[in-house]
RNA sequence: GCGUCUAUAGCUCAGUUGGUUAGAGCGCUACCUUGACAUGGUAGAGGUCCCCUGUUCGAGUCAGGGUAGACGCACCA
């Protein structure tokens, strides 16, 4: 094996070994478990948060899969409607065409042949990270299969009166030229104005003066209202204004609605183009005037001047003439929150269209009282406020999208706009016994993506058609996902299945943090900190990454601010960490607050762990490769260390369970860790050199330690393979055919997870081995602070023996002398003079290390003030405690015992330091 | 306005039903190229647990009130 691990020359070759093995695939037998991948856009790259989620989702599906259980992780892409759209349509612009050069069915042709051709970017990338799902099963969501499960489910719902067709107010985007739902809108603050205008009373009596941030939709006013209690303008409710340059005269209407301490306390009411206005156009049957084409220019129902002006150019001409006639009073900076398209970045406009609808009122109730009654369950639960407060006050759901890419709406009109729903044409002209020669039109409309995404849980088991998978694997058993989605996708998900199915579609939602950069700032191009997962598997060099940073940006005059940061953030470019690392990375920081700032040195960190059981590995194998493991049989002597470590594995084996179960990955990541590094590396590595090395130990203990070395180590790589796959592997199949381990197992993907052993917990040799580590940690804590020489080999001395240390001792002197670096040991008797010394206490027993030539006076007395000043302390707060007659009388009886054991073992220690110190005064 | 979350070592974070001297990794200091590993070893330094008040024998942990920050939803034209 090479010095160092190297995860680029073992990580492709490996996992092509399980995909064409078909190790993925569900067994077929055990627990069902499945988890569902968020199927990605199928534009999409690989980021840290899929990185992140994908890592959390392969650990759990690795780890059942070993259990044992019927395990499925059920992938797919998603087609992304504006995502995908956009994309073909960017290469068109390139070549200076639009779709509409091309006519809808080829532009259809031409994205499914970007699809097929760049379409796998992001699932080459999964399967870098190691990731297992079972890619036989993957889908796409415009597959036949799933297309007809969407279809299926639009006639139903319109057929139960749950999607209906209106004309409303929508979030209409004049870029993309489509609607989209209220959750694609993200509106920030943003500087804008407020424009004071009057309004000429139409009897000449007077004006009214309206404020508003949004002048040119006066072209569109039908009123303007007021408080019904406002004793300003109470008087001129019923009384008409002069509309400025369209000269219309409207009402003044009253409206609670009107808040009279903003503004001027007059609000103009555009019914076509503002949310509340159209809701207070309706309450008083207000004309609603439509402004704008679907490009958000000017139409015809305005004075001829004003037809095809851009909106935001007829609001300068609008004020201007406003200006011109002495009618602006005033402009106010104002801040205003600004609703913009979340993939265009335009401002959205409320529009007048005929949409589809989902009526979600009724499959919220359900959805709602899944989670509830706990037969949903969010981790952490706090998300559950979230999903509740998000569904009682759901609003009905827009799902047609004025796209081509995506599932067109089942619905056909005929000339008179009469609407039918069904599978296709002629199934609609049979069940309405439509004549031949009546001419029908499909919809033109799509659509929203999320509508599919919806149906994942079961359209991917086969729905509608009655299959064993959606018999076994619905519901799933945990949904990992962001935080972000869990309106756009979860809550869908848990009302259409709970529609369709009657069932829920997971039993727990785990919701994960978002990935940050080290400085909790979000990661995006523009700040220039975005990394890319696969550039820390693989490594990147500096002026690479600088250019990927740097290029595509949307504001380009970032680029030098972005270069600079990154050339000084990695100098070196980023170094190659493998697989493994990353991984472990994220696995170690999923603990359950809300962000992650994700920080390289961990990465670093744990390649660093990566390379520590690598080289655990090579001394392993040089022990055990050529000698006898004890696999063909012969006796076995376990020696109290090796008897340690395997009750120490269980620990470490229950711990991590337990971890994994109430998904905090962190800690288990932790557990696994602390007991390869400090305790197998450290202790046990050590301990197992003065056996192995010996010429004294038997032939038997020999055998022992080396069938433990090759078997704890053959267990740890199946206990690390969820969190570390390729290492895991790579490693296993060189040491497991050492081990008692079945052998014929073609991967330790395929092998069962280590079976926790009562019987292998001892608790006599965790004592033991603590009293071992005690009097080393005792001899290394001189040698440290007494800066002598690692190399200098001591001779001590011990006295005050109790009959179990000199048990111990007798069974444990090679491993003393060889961990420690000790010459001799020798036992003082009782009443022999010690020599002036160092000393070192493992419970009453003292450590003599003779200071003659080795260490100073003046140093000692220093370390025992120091120790004897601690241990005051110590004292002092336990008496403290013990004194308080409170504390006495209320504290439970076993803190109390504590309490004073605590005591006594201060004050022993005190004494004997003291002592100490005496004895070296007077040298 | 309604709701959620966060504040612990220089940095990134753990800390369970309140109970020894508050932990880890990284970084830092000193020493060490010792036969698995310098991507290493040994030892060490480093904390007013954001502030205040309360409950309690006992508070990083519980309650109330602040301060600072992050986020979600609904929003005033």
């Amino acid at each position: 094996m090479e010095k160092t691990f190297n995860p680029s020359q073992i990580e492709k070759a490996c996992y092509a070994h399980w995909e064409s093995n078909g190790m993925f695939r569900a067994s077929g037998y055990g627990e069902p478990y499945c988890i569902l991948l968020p199927p990605p856009n199928v534009t999409g790259s690989l980021h840290m948060g899929h990185a992140f989620q994908h890592t959390v989702m392969d650990a759990l599906v690795r780890y059942r899969r070993m259990k044992g259980d019927n395990t499925l992780w059920q992938c797919g892409t998603d087609h992304a409607g504006i995502a995908t759209q956009m994309v073909v349509e960017r290469q068109l612009n390139a070549e200076d065409k639009t779709r509409h050069d091309l006519g809808r069915e080829k532009f259809i042709e031409r994205i499914w042949d970007w699809k097929e051709e760049s379409g796998g970017n992001i699932t080459q990338q999964m399967r870098r990270l190691g990731t297992s799902p079972d890619w036989e099963r993957e889908v796409f969501t415009m597959d036949p299969n799933l297309s007809k499960a969407v279809q299926e489910v639009f006639i139903q719902l319109f057929d139960e009166g749950l999607i209906y067709r209106g004309k409303r107010l929508v979030n209409w985007d004049p870029a993309l030229l489509t609607a989209v739902s209220d959750l694609e809108v993200i509106s920030e603050e943003e500087d804008g104005h407020m424009w004071h205008m009057r309004y000429p009373l139409a009897d000449g009596s007077g004006e009214l003066v309206v404020a508003t941030t949004r002048p040119e939709t006066m072209l569109g006013d039908t009123a303007v209202a007021v408080h019904p209690d406002d004793e300003r303008y109470k008087h001129l409710v019923g009384k008409m204004v002069k509309l400025p340059i369209t000269e219309r005269e409207i009402p003044i209407i009253a409206d609670d609605y009107v808040d009279p301490e903003f503004g001027t306390g007059c609000v103009k009411i555009t019914p076509a183009h503002d949310f509340n206005d159209y809701e207070m156009g309706k309450r008083h049957q207000l004309p609603m005037i439509n402004l704008f084409t679907d490009t958000a220019c000017l139409n015809e129902n305005v004075p001829e001047a004003y037809r095809g002006l851009e909106r935001f150019e007829a609001r300068k001409r609008v004020v201007e003439a406003l200006d011109t006639k002495g009618l602006l009073v005033q402009i106010k900076p104002h801040k205003l929150k600004v609703p913009r398209g979340d993939r265009s970045g335009v401002v959205i406009e409320p529009y007048l269209t005929d949409q589809w609808y989902v009526a979600v009122e009724s499959l919220a109730k359900p959805a709602i009282e899944a989670v509830e009654s706990g037969e949903i369950r969010f981790v952490p639960e706090n998300w559950n406020k979230t999903y509740y407060q998000w569904m009682h006050n759901i609003q009905d759901w827009c799902i047609s999208r004025q796209l081509w890419w995506g599932h067109r709406i089942p619905a056909w009109y005929d000339e008179n706009g009469e609407v039918y729903v069904g599978e296709n044409e002629s199934a609609i002209r049979e069940k309405h016994g439509l004549a031949p020669d009546i001419l029908l039109k499909q919809d033109n409309d799509v659509l929203d993506t999320w509508f599919s995404s919806a149906l994942w849980p079961f359209a991917t088991m086969g729905w509608p058609d009655k299959t064993p998978e959606l018999e076994t694997f619905v519901p799933s058993s945990v949904l990992v996902t962001g935080f972000d989605i869990i309106f756009f996708w979860v809550a869908r998900m848990i009302m259409m299945t709970k529609k369709f199915t009657g069932n829920i579609p997971f039993k727990d939602i785990y919701i994960t943090g978002l990935i940050r950069d080290e400085n909790g700032d979000k990661m995006s191009k523009s700040k220039g900190n975005v990394l890319d997962p696969i550039d820390l598997i693989d490594g990147i060099e500096l002026e690479a990454l600088v250019s990927k940073r740097t290029s595509g940006m949307m504001q380009p005059q970032l680029a030098k601010k972005v270069e600079k940061a990154t050339r000084k953030q990695f100098p070196d470019g980023i170094a190659s960490y493998g697989t493994d690392a990353l991984r472990f990375t994220f696995a170690s920081l999923a603990s359950t607050s809300r962000d992650i700032n994700f920080d390289m040195s961990r990465v670093e960190g744990y390649r660093n762990f990566c390379n520590k059981i690598w080289n655990a590995t090579r001394f392993v194998l040089m022990n055990t490769e050529e000698f006898d493991t004890g696999k063909q049989g012969g006796e076995l002597t376990l020696s109290v260390f090796d008897r340690w470590i395997w009750s120490r594995f269980q620990d470490t084996l229950n711990a991590f369970e337990q971890h994994i179960s109430d998904y905090r990955f962190d800690l288990a990541a932790q557990s696994l860790y602390e007991f390869t590094w400090n305790q197998f590396c450290d202790w046990y590595l050590e301990l197992s050199k003065p056996i192995l090395n010996s010429d004294t130990s038997s032939e038997s203990a020999k055998r022992g330690t080396r069938h433990t070395l090759i078997n704890v180590l053959e267990h740890m790589m199946r206990l690390l393979h969820p969190f570390m796959p390729y290492i895991t592997d790579e490693i296993w199949q060189k040491i497991a055919p050492l081990s008692t381990q079945k052998s014929d197992v073609i991967s330790i993907m395929l092998a069962p997870f280590p079976e926790s052993s009562e019987a292998l917990k001892d608790n006599q040799a965790e004592a033991d081995i603590e009293w071992v580590k005690s009097f080393i940690v005792g001899i290394r804590n001189i040698r440290g602070e007494m800066d002598i020489a690692p190399s200098k080999k001591l001779d001590v001395l011990l006295q005050n023996l109790s009959g179990a240390d000199e048990i111990r001792l007798a069974s444990t002197t090679d491993y003393l002398l060889s961990l420690a670096k000790l010459d001799s040991i020798q036992v003082l008797s009782k009443g022999e003079e010690a020599p002036a010394s160092a000393t070192a206490l493992v419970g009453e027993m003292e450590i003599l290390i003779p200071m003659a030539g080795l260490i100073d006076k003046d140093a000692e007395l220093a370390r025992l003030t120091k120790a004897e000043d601690k241990l005051e302390k110590d004292v002092l707060r336990t008496q403290g405690k013990l004194n308080n007659e409170n504390f006495v009388s209320k504290a439970p009886p076993a803190v109390i015992d504590k309490e004073k054991a605590k005591l006594a073992d201060a004050q022993m220690q005190l004494a004997k330091v003291k002592e100490q110190k005496i004895a070296i005064n007077a040298l």
